[in-house]
DNA sequence: AACTATTTATAAGA
DNA sequence: TTCTTATAAATAGTT
């Protein structure tokens, strides 16, 4: 349409290419939109000059043009396809973050946050998972303690037999303290059975605390090689 | 183009429409091609048609066009599009993902699962956590009580005031039944500002229960109107 | 950016 | 749907 026949062909003068795409442009846009409005049809047009300028035209939300099309895609099509593949980690993408955010609400109302909008049996189910994390938590840190005070006692033996045999050996001035400190562990290890309330874990713990400390200034003391890396070991504990 | 001049609005008759869409489709298609090879610009068309059936046409890989059409939109425009542009990100995808995960096992922990590799500190830090959301739960659960009493409390009133005004007219049987509950409504008011621990609440629910159903049947007997749709909101607090 | 000769697209009919 | 054809519309080349 025009005074000459077109050659389907990259126009090569630069200014004559520029006035086509303009002209040409316009023309498309148009009827992009003539058929949206006379069909009835959901119609996207994006448009890049060779010089990268954007030209857009979209019946409705072209998003939504977008998000139609990639779903369309991805129902009809099989498998092996790249253009699907990426289609399909879309969807994921759609998915995993509708579940991130349901998780975050969730998360939320645990922390204590957002509990308005909340029914009376939901605030009730809410109250008894955190009666029972609480009571698991507890038995938890208990757990610990007692394995730790297990752990230490077993090293204390260990400790023990090495002051009797430096006993015999020499002229053993420590032994009287490490069998008393041996002693104080072992009522500890007994109170920690009997033990109910998540209360009062926090001055058990820095109980233990305290004798760690003690314990480790015996084991500079002693020079023994093993209580190095069980020294480390405590400091990942804490 | 054709011979008669085209009115720009939806074609009604159906077949007429479809033929249009046909040929115009095909024409858009072929103009956007042309368009493409002349100017050596890039060019995406996306058409649905209005039985939602999808015709494509781009000069280069579609996903490539639209991507490179958010980040023009998100470079030029407001903050709006980042979300858009990240969405096809395989990097944030993965970002994504390992937010996911994080949370997920942080829930975990809230309900009582995978304690055992917590520290003794982290378990500390649960606890705390833990008792602050009970806290707040019951806090919130007391105000919905609260509130629901005296919506009740209200809804006596109203009952009393109609039923003095149905005793000033009638005979009256029922005058001293409602009395009778609204005292009842008033003494357990009173027994929730008193109110402290979390363990009878559920108690205390049940009670609010058991005037509901005893109202709706009074509602029942005395046949007033307002009754009714006081009667909806109670089953939606629920 | 306008003009206009021509080509192209397409509405209506078959 | 497809073909045909008359005619409206688009646009290549020009001013």
């Amino acid at each position: 349409m025009g005074r000459g026949r077109v050659v389907l062909e990259r126009i090569e003068n630069k200014i004559n290419r520029q006035v086509t795409f303009s002209k040409r442009r316009s023309g498309l846009l148009k009827k992009a939109f003539e058929l949206s409005v006379l069909c009835d049809a959901e119609v996207g047009l994006i448009i890049f000059s060779s010089r990268g300028k954007l030209f857009q035209y979209s019946s409705t939300d072209i998003n939504k043009i977008i998000e139609r099309y990639r779903q369309c895609r991805y129902h009809k099509s099989h498998a092996g396809d790249l253009e699907l593949e990426s289609q399909n980690s879309y969807q994921e993408f759609l998915k995993l973050r509708a579940k991130y955010e349901s998780l975050e609400r969730t998360q939320r109302h645990f922390q204590g946050e957002e509990l308005e909008p909340l029914s009376f049996k939901e605030l009730q189910s809410l109250e008894k998972q955190l009666d029972i994390t609480l009571a698991l938590t507890r038995q938890h840190q208990m757990k610990k303690l007692v394995a730790r005070a297990d752990e230490l006692r077993e090293k204390v033996n260990k400790l023990e037999d090495l002051n009797k045999q430096l006993q015999s050996k020499e002229k053993d001035e420590f032994s009287g303290l490490i069998l008393d400190h041996s002693n104080c562990i072992q009522l500890r290890a007994t109170q920690a059975d009997q033990f109910e309330s998540g209360t009062t874990l926090n001055t058990w713990y820095e109980l233990i605390q305290h004798h760690e400390i003690a314990s480790k200034e015996k084991e500079i003391d002693t020079r023994t090689e093993g209580s190095q890396s069980s020294h480390n070991k405590n400091s990942g504990w804490l």
